[in-house]
DNA sequence: GTCTATAATAAGATAGAC
DNA sequence: GTCTATCTTATTATAGAC
């Protein structure tokens, strides 16, 4: 197996799920068809089962391609911020990015639903979260130190959940309600910390 | 059209959506077929055809059931406690409440990914959602004026915003990672209050 | 690898008897 | 209102030529 070979086929992959999320995002898995991925795309059945074995090997990558994103190189710029971010800050900092790289909130609320009917999309889903989980301990950590605050790890790890929490809260209220700015959002955590 | 025929019309709707609801949490709404709620309800395609005229009126109907749980008397609690909740023990409260209605979040999970497809799911979440606003608004101010803390509109709402993310986010966490316990979710938000 | 045409199946919904 | 049987359509996936 050549290199080029598994370079153009990674590529070939990722534009078919590209073109599936398009629709995905509206229309939701179950109401995409594989006419509509064919029709997005511009290939033809043919050429897309050449690359996927079925639906759901496709709904396994745009999974990947939605939630894996390199959480890890946006978190390091939180980390070796100066003074250290605070959890409003750090939070609208990926909230802003997941929305810069032009995911749509319903497409990640879809995923999320996908991934507790289909274990493939679970265990990429789940995957994602514990990374993040990772990389918001690690960016809160520098401001915990900073406040004084307890520093131990099952202290790091609540806050963290909390911030997840307020996140994947985002995430739907944006789905349901339209796209929405992240800070104002936050306006109320820092309203409860004062 | 006598009254009782209503209620039986009302009662029969309820049964066939519950049968749904018990698929619904594991297999979602697109892999949950008619034939799945005919057996599940021990009901026929025709008695099931005459309560609704369409899956996706007996989505709505589930919709209905799952969010639109009577969010104003679980408040009313909250809102005459002495002294006055704090927001996690109001989140909690709700939280605790819905797990007790036996609404699985994974089923939560899916009624919203179904709200960004169907506009008639959508209006109901989106209704439920705003009255869980207006409740939560009421349930926190009598703390936020214990507290001093500013009680116009917008500040209520900011703090409100918050503590809806919050439950919301648990939903997910719950849905994707497994039944979890409220209070241990929300200690992190007592960690950041600190 | 990619195309067109099509097979195989499954799904939502209805007809007509009771 | 409810049942059984069935119609119609849409959908996933494959076959075989290029």
């Amino acid at each position: 197996m050549p290199k080029v070979s598994d370079a153009y086929r990674e590529a070939r992959r990722d534009e078919i799920a590209r073109a599936a999320m398009r629709r995905l995002g509206s229309q939701g898995f179950a109401r995409t068809t594989m006419s509509d991925i064919i029709e997005e795309s511009g290939m033809s059945a043919g050429a897309i089962y050449s690359h996927f074995a079925s639906k759901a090997e496709i709904a396994q990558h745009v999974a990947r391609l939605t939630v894996g994103t390199k959480v890890e190189e946006l978190i390091d710029l939180a980390t070796s911020a100066q003074p250290p971010l605070d959890p409003v800050q750090i939070i609208s900092f990926v909230l802003g990015a997941a929305q810069e790289a032009g995911i749509p909130p319903t497409l990640l609320l879809q995923v999320w639903a996908e991934a507790t009917v289909d274990a493939g999309v679970r265990e990429i889903v789940v995957e994602t979260v514990e990374r993040l989980r990772g990389a918001y301990g690690a960016a809160i950590e520098p401001w915990l130190e900073a406040k004084g605050r307890q520093t131990d790890a099952a202290s790091v790890q609540s806050v963290v959940d909390t911030m997840i929490g307020l996140s994947q809260g985002f995430i739907v209220k944006s789905a349901l309600f339209g796209r929405d700015d992240p800070m104002a959002y936050l306006s109320g955590v820092a309203e409860l910390l004062r």
